[in-house]
DNA sequence: ATGGACAATGTTTTT
DNA sequence: CATTGTCCAT
């Protein structure tokens, strides 16, 4: 297979550069992910390089799927020791394997945004400091933003007084986190950092095994990545990034577009190609990008072109205040529907804040149209499913003490704030974690501690600690699901989380939708199912194929495309953002945002802002957005401004492509039914013997070949419908 | 120790 | 307004 072939000029460039670093500006939609999984194809099929020692770094494990998915098409099975996941995963697997150079062992658990914080209010109470004062969601940023930056408790600058107190919880943080042997997200990359820049042997290791080394979404990177990609790649110098700063809407997040222009610096010789044929919009959709785009400052202009064609003007719409302007929008994407112009699932409605989400569901619901949300409310941040994970985790690593706080009392077991305060203060003069202690309290019945504590007290924790003991004695030889269920038993976690309310029920079937989870990691085991759940994000979970509209927020729409987009809120306060207006830096991310919206679009856009916006409970006069004032008159059609009264919503049939379904859950398009065969990941060919819509989800009851009887979300088993 | 009532408080984006 | 924390009665 020529790996050229149906590529253009550039493109082709790009695949076949030769070695040495190369900077890809890929303008969006201009095939960025098509060259980059070509390219490895080409270093493999033609360069005859060993999958081995490639490395490919994306930032989400959607993109790394897919790009694994298409790498194997165009080779067949050829790919492999090929090295490709995210960051995080990669750092990650790095580390464990590394671990005997580092402070913690290989069986760390991985703390996410959550845990963090209540690792930092653990702190702030050990340092007597005021939460009030000193919140901890800020206090977290601040570390975070350090660690992005490679700065250590040490290097932390201090200025003010404030400082001084950051940079002492960072570094009691950070101690925390060691004894809990455990890492947050922002310390896998900041270890590997540290471990290739101050460890020779092990740079060298892994710099000479990288031949190549590929990263995606480079304008995202922070320091810590830019770091660690320059020690990997130190030996070859084949350091092949693709990016677009025009993107780049991650900076609050550590993210420096700057270091497109570093790569720059630091690797002269560094061939730059230009994507700037785009094979997603028409070119009036690109037209508004670019207008809106070339006011930012700093920036390489691109010249976005396509053979798409002119396309139609872009709409703008002035709604009277924001629940017009989800009315709207529903009865837009009705009439388009009716009108036979557009399927339902052709449509993306976009926002700048989640909480933004909420009036758009409540006209869906109102019209009863179905609809798909992503985000929101995370499924791993539920905190039923939360309890569950941090049992998993304590089992684990009994060491973990934001899951052992977690827990220790949920269900209530007579186990309160002071008995707990009594047994970390044991503890820690022993030296040894809570969960240690709890565990050497069973082992040896008659230890002094126990004494030292009332009799209810110490009763209480030693049932806890002999149920934790008998749960590690099995961890090894029981898959997750079935210690999974082990617990729930003995704790009987269904009597404290379902009290028989429409709630309860929910929070019991996310339960079991965790269950469903972890049956794929069967023979896996509990640390790669850990693993998985530490490190999955929303962006992943992101199904485009859907039959309904997608909603969802800007920053969530990066990296898909859709052919109709409205972008709503689009006042100022909202997109920018307020919290940006002082900062000339964040108004331009701000920017960016919005030209990231645009340009998902593939045939039509609607921007819609209103005249009033409901902050609060109260309703506020807004401004539209000053982002506005750029998009030029020529490109838009504006419809005539009749809907302060609202026309009645498109009630006809015609428009209801799906019947409603019960209750208040957003509906789902039904998209299996009894007798279609099937393929899972795990358990293989299947036949579908019922489904029906729950919650929001499909609930399916598969017969397996291999397995028998099994009961699957759609959602979250990956599915293949076998013809 | 527990659970409920009330008050305060704070609102961006998330690997 | 919706979540989170605090206080108070059991």
């Amino acid at each position: 297979m020529n790996l050229l072939e149906g590529l253009n000029p550039q493109q082709q460039q790009a695949v076949s550069a030769g070695t040495g670093p190369i900077l890809v500006l890929a303008g969006p939609g201009s095939g960025k992910t098509r060259v980059l999984t070509h390219r490895i194809a080409y270093l493999i099929g033609v360069l005859g390089v060993r999958p081995y020692n490639i490395l490919a770094v994306t930032f989400t494990n959607k993109a790394a799927r897919e790009m694994e998915q298409r790498v194997v098409h165009l080779l067949g099975e050829n790919t492999r020791g090929l090295m490709l996941g995210t960051f995080h995963a990669t750092c990650a697997r790095l580390l464990r394997r590394e671990a005997e150079h580092l402070p913690f062992d290989s069986s760390f658990v991985i703390y996410d945004a959550d845990d963090q914080v209540s690792l930092v209010k653990t702190a702030l109470r050990e340092l007597n400091l005021d939460e009030k004062q000193y919140r901890p969601q800020g206090i977290h940023a601040l570390i975070s933003n350090a660690k992005n930056e490679l700065i250590l408790p040490d290097d932390y600058p201090v200025q003010t007084y404030r400082d001084e107190v950051v940079s002492r919880v960072y570094r009691r943080y950070q101690e925390l986190l060691l004894a809990s042997n455990a890492l947050d997200f922002d310390d896998l990359l900041l270890w590997t950092a540290l471990l290739l820049e101050q460890n020779p042997a092990v740079r060298e290791r892994y710099a000479r095994r990288f031949e190549h080394v590929l990263v995606d979404e480079f304008q995202d990177t922070n320091q810590a990545q830019y770091s660690l990609l320059k020690h990997l790649a130190s030996f070859h110098r084949n350091l092949y990034v693709v990016g677009d700063t025009d993107q780049s809407i991650y900076g609050w997040r550590g993210a420096d577009y700057r270091n497109v222009l570093r790569f720059q610096k630091d690797f002269d010789d560094a061939q730059v190609i230009l994507l700037e044929q785009n094979y997603r919009s028409v070119q009036s959709i690109l037209d508004v990008a670019t207008a809106v785009i070339d006011r930012n400052p700093y920036r390489t202009p691109k010249r976005l072109f396509t053979e798409r064609g002119a396309g139609q003007k872009i709409t703008l719409y002035e709604a009277y205040d924001d629940r017009n302007e989800a009315e709207y929008v529903v009865e837009t994407i009705a009439a388009l529907v009716a009108r036979g112009q557009s399927r339902p699932g052709d449509f993306a409605v976009m926002y700048r804040t989640n909480a933004q989400s909420r009036l758009l569901e409540e006209a869906f619901l109102r019209n009863n149209l179905p609809y798909r949300l992503v985000g929101a409310q995370r499924f791993y941040g539920r905190r039923e499913v939360k309890d569950v994970i941090a049992y998993l985790r304590l089992v684990h690593n009994p060491s973990d003490e934001v899951s052992l706080t977690r827990v220790i009392n949920t269900p209530a077991r007579g186990i309160g704030n002071k008995t707990y305060l009594e047994l970390r203060t044991e503890a820690q003069k022993l030296r040894l974690s809570s969960g240690a202690l709890l565990l050497k309290m069973v082992e040896k019945p008659g230890l002094p501690q126990l004494k030292a504590m009332g009799r209810r007290a110490a009763d209480a924790l030693s049932k806890f600690g002999e149920m934790l003991a008998r749960w590690r004695a099995v961890k090894d030889e029981t898959s997750p699901l079935e210690l999974i269920d082990r617990i729930l038993l003995e704790v009987d976690y269904r009597a404290y989380i379902d009290d028989g309310t429409e709630e309860g029920r929910d929070r019991w079937e996310n339960v079991q939708e965790l269950r469903r989870l972890a049956s794929e990691y069967q023979e896996q085991g509990l640390t790669p199912f850990l693993e998985q759940l530490a490190l999955v994000s929303d962006q992943d979970t992101v199904e485009t194929n859907g039959n309904a509209p997608t909603l969802l927020t800007l920053h969530a729409a990066k990296g898909l495309e859709f052919p109709v987009v409205f972008i709503v809120g689009l006042n100022d306060g909202t997109l920018p953002h307020a919290r940006s207006f002082d900062d000339p830096d964040a108004m331009a991310e701000e920017r960016r945002l919005l030209y990231v919206g645009i340009t998902r679009a593939k045939d039509r856009l609607f921007l819609v802002y209103s005249q009033f916006r409901s902050q609060f409970g109260y309703q506020e006069a807004v401004e539209p957005s000053r982002f506005l004032e750029d998009v030029p008159e020529a490109l838009v059609d504006s419809p005539q401004l009749s809907r302060s009264r609202p026309t009645s919503p498109y009630a006809s049939d015609a428009v209801r492509w799906q019947a409603p379904g019960r209750g208040s859950a957003p509906v789902v398009q039904q998209r299996y039914h009894p007798g279609m065969h099937v393929r899972h990941p795990v358990w293989e060919d299947g036949m579908v013997l019922n489904s029906r819509i729950q919650d929001d989800d499909e609930i399916l009851d598969i017969f397996f070949e291999k397995v028998g009887l099994k009961r699957v979300a759609a959602s979250l088993a990956r599915l293949e419908i076998r013809q």
